[in-house]
DNA sequence: CTAAAAGCTGACGTTGGCGTTAGGTGCAAG
DNA sequence: CTTGCACCTAACGCCAACGTCAGCTTTTAG
């Protein structure tokens, strides 16, 4: 697969995927010609790497979980931090939980401007 | 209360107080000299400006938001965006919860590297 | 064979939420 | 009064994750 389908496919821009390399989060092979060349399985990869930027990891730590992911082994000291990452997500899952109840007041608040249902703490 | 206690209570930066000001997010009295005099409300103001922000959630939308709040009452083309800020929130949610499965299974991997529990699709 | 589409490599631009000087002022204590 | 800390404005710096040219080459469709 050239760069264009997989960004179709994964749903991001081309910029991106070159960008990845860049960051050494993706590999590609190259036709003579010098164009990227991906395997079927960049796809679902794209997909894993938008999905742990998005749960805010940064590329520095995401570089190091790919390879444990495809491994299926990790390098020790790669626990603690990876278990602080998990801390962190529990604490932003938290914290997006309450934010959507202020919504939610918010909302129902606008929805019925008589009803006196804010439970502010 | 001045900007240095506000902020320390806060538990941010002054320079992000006087940041939230410029984008009229947060108002301040002034002393005769200039210095910028807050009320003990404050400190609850911008510890939902930064949760909004974590969530987030633009300070063009937050700026919409903060006056609601206040005054219990919203104008109708609000209602829209909030209901699709919620909307985002729990997608931001659902993919946390997700990501969060796959950093178990890595961290599982990397305690127990014989068992081969990983759950993937 | 030839044009158009898709790729390539730089390299600079953008956006948000502040950090960080630089250079000057307000104000309470000793 | 003066010392010194907290405060002020203005303005540049920063970082990530790309967007967006510009100018050129490779590949593909007709």
């Amino acid at each position: 697969m050239r760069i264009g389908e997989v960004a179709d496919k994964a749903g991001v821009s081309v910029r991106a995927l070159r960008y990845y390399e860049e960051q050494d989060l993706l590999q590609a092979r190259r036709s003579p010609g010098g164009q990227r060349h991906y395997p079927d399985t960049a796809v679902r990869r794209v997909r894993l790497i938008q999905q742990l930027y998005a749960a805010g990891l940064p590329s520095r730590v995401v570089r190091q979980v790919l390879p444990c992911v495809d491994s299926g082994e990790a390098p020790p000291g790669l626990l603690d931090q990876l278990v602080a990452e998990r801390v962190r997500i529990d604490q932003r899952i938290t914290d997006l939980l309450a934010v959507r109840d202020r919504l939610d007041d918010v909302i129902a608040i606008t929805r019925d401007p008589d009803s006196d249902c804010c439970h502010v703490e």
